[in-house]
DNA sequence: GTCGCGATTTTCT
DNA sequence: GAAAATCGCGACT
């Protein structure tokens, strides 16, 4: 299958249209990596967004051009991923939740520390682990080296609910996922459309 | 299977 | 000083 490379322009639009887009894409860093099964929306007009409240040095790259890496440290712990979208100055992303692994399996393995597939990449943390992202991440093209972001090569069937680990605007249903994938870090209560 | 907790750091109040 | 877009582990039902 003809997988083509995702470039800016096919991350503008909002968050939960490229969030949906995403899945059944083929994200690799450094040529690790796997099919993106599970997604989360975001935007600055929405309170649970790390953008709600405006620029910060942390969030940055959240309102710069789209098609970019957004980096941040999570619970002073792990580093997780997501994709800017909309426009420059908007502040609009897509957090990367899960993977199906795919390619550089021994890395990952190490990296992680463990031998389960079904644990490589199934949650935000651990993508950001498996994959090797850090800050120097932030803000980088995902279009170009060490980034490969490859467009789904047939539509997916993609089920929907709430965000995971957030206490605001439950009742966007912005949380996606690859139906019937092993590879989610949680199951869809109802999935939904 | 589910629940609870500690780790560890950045950010903003 | 508290909360946070999480994870892994141990205890309990």
């Amino acid at each position: 299958m003809k997988n083509k490379t995702l470039h800016p322009e096919d991350f503008i639009g909002r968050s939960e249209d490229v969030a949906r887009m995403l899945i059944g894409a083929v994200l690799l860093v450094d040529g690790v990596g796997g099919r993106i099964v599970e997604t989360e929306a975001y935007d600055r007009e929405e309170p649970a967004s790390h953008s709600h409240g405006g620029p910060t040095p942390r969030n940055e790259s959240m309102f710069g051009p789209p098609g970019r890496a957004y980096v941040y440290r999570s619970y002073g712990i792990h580093w997780c991923l997501n994709f800017v979208c909309r426009e420059e100055g908007h502040g609009a992303g897509v957090l990367i939740r899960a993977l199906e692994p795919l390619h550089g399996m021994a890395l990952m393995r190490a990296r992680r520390g463990l031998q389960e597939p079904r644990l490589l990449c199934s949650g935000p943390g651990r993508v950001g682990q498996a994959l090797g992202i850090t800050r120097e991440f932030d803000g980088r093209r995902l279009d170009q080296p060490p980034f490969h972001v490859l467009a789904a090569d047939e539509p997916s069937r993609i089920v929907a609910g709430p965000r995971i680990g957030i206490s605001k605007a439950m009742e966007l249903h912005w949380r996606f996922g690859l139906a019937g994938s092993r590879f989610l870090s949680r199951r869809f209560a109802d999935p939904l459309d």
